[in-house]
RNA sequence: GGUCUCAUCGUCUAACGGUUAGGACACCAGGUUUUCAUCCUGGCAAUCCGGGUUCGAUUCCCGGUGAGAUCACCA
């Protein structure tokens, strides 16, 4: 058994979306599960769309979500280097090897002569072949190729059996061979070259890869075996599709970048969770897994091989019981960059306190502002919150304003603890014989002006004697 | 158009040929002394269609239909 070692090979044309960091992730998976290696290698071969940073862009993406790798740019290995752009004397003595073979030959036609075969072919209603047009006895042995046009891969038409660790069992027929670009005419190897030359000399034990490749995959037997390669084992991932279940995920829809979601405060654990379990599960009702559980269980043969829809709903239920599993201080760790301003100047144990009471109503970090404002500053009074409120708006300004005097006096006598408010707000219902909808509604709402918060009793607590009464005392300056 | 692939609740999915087709998200209703949320209980909701094989088909086979991929000097 040869040891493990997959590979996440994407071209440096922008950021990652979910789709190509669930392919990093099961190709990460299934090395580290084997104990093997996981390798990052940037397919840098088209210059014309390099986009400047992304490749730092997704070793940052990489890295934030642990998928660490063991060999790539910034971590060298025996088989480097991991830029293509950086290994194209490799990629010529490899194209030396087919043309001495006589399996490659300079392409003779101009691109546009190539375009009319394509469009004749498109009339047609026929598929275009380019070796329908290879000229005879195409042979850069016996007409010199100058490097200054394609040098193209001579195949071998057949049809191919093959297995697939995702699909199972494929098959093709010759209609999918032909002859396809070896070294494009700016000296630099195509995809379809490149990564085989790689592959084979990183020996990468599985190519797991996106399904646009699938249709090329008998291409790539017949190359393999034009170079004597032992092939590795493939695995076709479906792809992510959008919102709307049907193109896959391109970057204009929820496919934003993953450092986003990051920013945005989901959770590492929560995105790695959502993200394999998007086409993977390991047969069980187990929804939430860890990251050494889905080492432990992960396998390619259970990937559906139906592309799955992103659902963020699933992700946000799925990131805040995240956060939910928590505990108070790592919560508070990972927290820190959430707060609103108004937090800075509070001590870490009241913002502590705070973040227990709202803890299980945070679906992510970036809602925190919103969740806890009130804490940290006096809302503005708006009426609109008592007169739109279903219980209170039944209820005279006057009638209101003797009830949170009544409240206010009770709680003027309390100690403020949770313990004590509780009592006090208990016997208070009894003292004004209102319904907790209405009583407690007009508390809470005079004392954060928040739409929503957290149980009254631990609110007033954590707000404390001082700006709880004050709030109150404002608001009934409000209700006169 | 050729080739290839796929098809279970709205969504993510489970089910050695034998289950009242299960779970989760979302949604709806009720409960936990206010709101929002959590939690609990209940509800709604699916095997694309048609043939075959079989005592029995979501499962195997064939044919439709639908969807996706691909047919670049992009990956």
């Amino acid at each position: 058994m040869k040891p493990v070692r997959t590979r996440f090979a994407p071209s440096p044309t922008g950021f990652l979306h979910v789709g190509g960091i669930r392919t990093a992730l099961f190709a990460w998976l299934v090395a580290r599960q084997a104990g093997g290696e996981f390798i990052l290698r940037i397919e840098d071969t088209d210059q014309a769309r390099e986009v400047e940073g992304s490749a730092s862009h997704i070793i940052k993406s990489l890295r934030a979500l642990g998928l660490d790798f063991d060999e790539g740019p910034e971590m060298p290995g025996d088989f480097g280097p991991y830029f293509q752009s950086q290994r194209l004397s490799k990629y010529q003595e490899w194209a030396q090897v087919i043309i001495d073979s006589g399996r490659a030959y300079a392409d003779p036609y101009s691109a546009s002569e190539v375009q009319a075969f394509r469009e004749q072919a498109q009339a047609a209603k026929q598929p275009f072949l380019y070796r329908n047009h290879r000229p005879e006895s195409a042979e850069v042995r016996t007409s010199k190729w100058d490097g200054k046009t394609p040098l193209r891969f001579k195949s071998d038409p057949k049809d191919y059996k093959w297995h697939d660790e995702v699909m199972g069992d494929l098959h093709a027929g010759v209609e999918s061979i032909d002859d396809f670009i070896l070294i494009k005419s700016d000296g630099f190897p195509t995809y379809n070259f490149a990564h085989i030359i790689d592959d084979h000399e990183m020996q990468i034990s599985h190519v797991i890869r996106g399904q646009e490749f699938l249709a090329s995959v008998p291409n790539y037997l017949n190359l393999y075996e034009a170079l004597g390669f032992d092939r590795p084992l493939l695995a076709t991932m479906p792809h992510i599709l959008g919102p709307d279940g049907k193109k896959k995920l391109s970057k204009r829809d929820v496919a934003k970048d993953v450092l986003d979601y990051l920013k945005d405060g989901y959770m590492v654990e929560a995105l790695v969770n959502f993200i394999a379990s998007l086409g993977w599960n390991d047969g069980t009702e187990q929804e939430i897994f860890t990251r050494d559980e889905l080492i432990a269980k992960f396998s390619l043969n259970r990937v559906q091989k139906a592309g799955a829809r992103f659902d963020e709903n699933r992700l946000l239920w799925m990131n805040g019981s995240w956060i939910r599993s928590l505990d108070i201080n790592s919560l508070y760790s990972r927290c820190q960059d959430f707060w609103p301003e108004s937090a800075k100047s509070y001590p870490e144990d009241y913002k502590i306190q705070v973040l227990g009471l709202v803890q299980e109503r945070l679906k992510y970090f970036a809602e925190l502002p919103a969740l806890t404002n009130f804490f940290f500053e006096d809302l503005p009074v708006n009426m609109e919150l008592i007169d739109g409120n279903k219980q209170l708006k039944k209820f005279e300004h006057t009638e209101l304003k003797t009830m949170l005097e009544t409240a206010k006096a009770s709680l003027e006598q309390s100690d403020f603890s949770t313990t004590d408010l509780t009592k006090r707000l208990n016997d208070l219902l009894e003292s004004t014989g209102q319904k907790p909808g209405v009583l407690f509604s007009l508390i809470r709402i005079a004392s954060t002006w928040a739409p929503s918060s957290p149980g009254l009793a631990d609110t007033l607590a954590v707000l404390g004697r001082e700006i709880s009464l004050s709030r109150i005392t404002k608001t009934i300056a409000n209700l006169a």
